[in-house]
DNA sequence: CCCTGATTCGC
DNA sequence: GCGAATCAGG
């Protein structure tokens, strides 16, 4: 496969997006992340525009040290993973909130049992939820939007494997219905 | 362990 | 130009 005039398009406009360049390599296929990476940096757009700055890239000028006697590895295991589209668990537990912009009032005594599920946090480009499709088991599965509509998205971002869901869904997903910590002795 | 991008260099 | 191998961080 070689990297026609679309290819690169898409390559550019979803790496713009800010997807990860595994991710645009499975959106692209054929290619590896590598691949990608190496292309990316080919065309130059290398870093990526970060809102808020603070970009303190790693500056990496080792040298390289010799790799020309180092010990090539002749089988890989790992095998491009096709990443077949896993069901949709059922058994949703996180409420859906529409679109992306629940606000939660900031309640500062708490007496509701259920805890306040914020949406609102994150915005995952249109491209990304595209890739969506591409969840494997360790990419948060957490619903966003209206099931069945247009808008609906998965998280997608990582989670650690087992975990259905990244760090931040997790802790919203598991935040125990009946919290009664704070009732003793308060 | 998983992931991320960065870099080098044989092809 | 391409990308696997490798590195270095998170």
């Amino acid at each position: 496969m070689s990297w026609t005039a679309e290819r690169v398009e898409l390559l550019t406009k979803l790496w713009a997006d800010g997807l990860s360049a595994s991710q645009i390599a499975g959106e692209l296929g054929n290619v590896t992340r590598n691949a990608v990476i190496g292309k990316v940096h080919r065309l130059g757009l290398s870093g990526r525009a970060k809102s808020g700055g603070g970009a303190t890239k790693t500056r990496k000028a080792t040298a390289p040290a010799a790799r020309t006697a180092s010990p090539i590895k002749p089988t890989v295991t790992e095998a491009v993973a096709a990443a077949a589209p896993s069901p949709t668990p059922r058994q949703v537990q996180p409420t859906v909130a529409g679109a992306n912009a629940l606000k939660v009032e900031p309640i500062e005594t708490i007496e509701t049992e259920i805890a306040p599920v914020p949406v609102a946090e994150i915005f995952i480009p249109v491209s990304e939820r595209a890739s969506i499709l591409t969840l494997n088991e360790r990419t948060c599965k957490w619903p966003i939007g209206d099931p069945g509509s247009e808008d609906f998205y998965f998280c997608g971002r990582q989670s650690d494997a087992g975990t259905p869901y990244c760090a931040h869904h997790r802790s919203i997903a598991y935040q125990p219905v009946s919290d009664r910590r704070n009732r003793r002795a308060s």
